[in-house]
DNA sequence: CAACTGCATCGATTCTCCTGCATGTGCGCA
DNA sequence: TGCGCACATGCAGGAGAATCGATGCAGTTG
């Protein structure tokens, strides 16, 4: 099931640099970044991450994105099965916030032997 | 001649952070994403990344992906065409390479306030 | 309790993309 | 000059994805 990037977190998961990477890694790669290669999804992060208090729910997001309701519901499903949106219910409405650290370490995996120290404690 | 990740080193190219992307950008950069996007190109990446002298030629990527020669030619035709590798023939052989800083440059697009000016009033 | 609101899910449609076969093109070689 | 090899392109089929309208469901409100 969800949040295929915590796979990906865990170690030894090689990144797009040094020996050629393994299909079951391309694959888990391929999957999460194709969940970022849309652009109503690449809007939908924007906006959820300049939001106020970080944080949107669905009804803020439908007009900005000239999309249908189901539409948006559809794409924040995606992102956050894919680990990049984290979803939290308060009465009616869902707020959605990015997961903090996510897409750093998509970048991190796509940019290979850089100066960054690896993630340590956690 | 695209290239489309050319268009987006271009200054002003907002990453994924600050302000809400603009229609245009989240399409360009979601085109880029896309090209990354696959299993098959990513394990391309990583074999011609880490072959020696860092290219490599068709014949040499075949076997190792198992997919028939025109797929592969079909694969780095999109990764060439979206900036990210770079072909040179020579005799009967094309030989590709990696775009040195192509993949930095997504990736730096991806992570937020970095260094770099952000412009401020719009 | 009934009506309404915000959101998720279902079904259907359309479109995009991956893949392989067949073919075309350019270069080297006998 | 004709043949063969490496690669690119055209075509087609099949799978996956984006989108929307309709519907279902859970809280909220009158």
């Amino acid at each position: 099931m969800g949040t295929a990037l915590a796979e990906m977190t865990m170690p030894q998961i090689s990144p797009l640099a040094g020996e050629p990477i393994e299909r079951a890694d391309a694959e888990r790669l391929a999957g999460v970044l194709k969940a970022l290669a849309d652009p109503a999804r690449l809007r939908l992060l924007s906006l959820i991450q300049s939001a106020t208090d970080g944080e949107a729910c669905v009804c803020d997001l439908t007009a900005p994105l000239g999309l249908s309701q189901p539409t948006v519901s559809h794409h924040l499903r995606i992102l956050t099965e894919a680990g990049l949106l984290e979803r939290e219910k308060r009465g009616v409405w869902a707020y959605y916030r990015l997961v903090p650290t996510a897409i750093a370490t998509i970048a991190d995996l796509l940019t290979p032997p850089r100066k960054r120290a690896t993630k340590k404690a956690r």
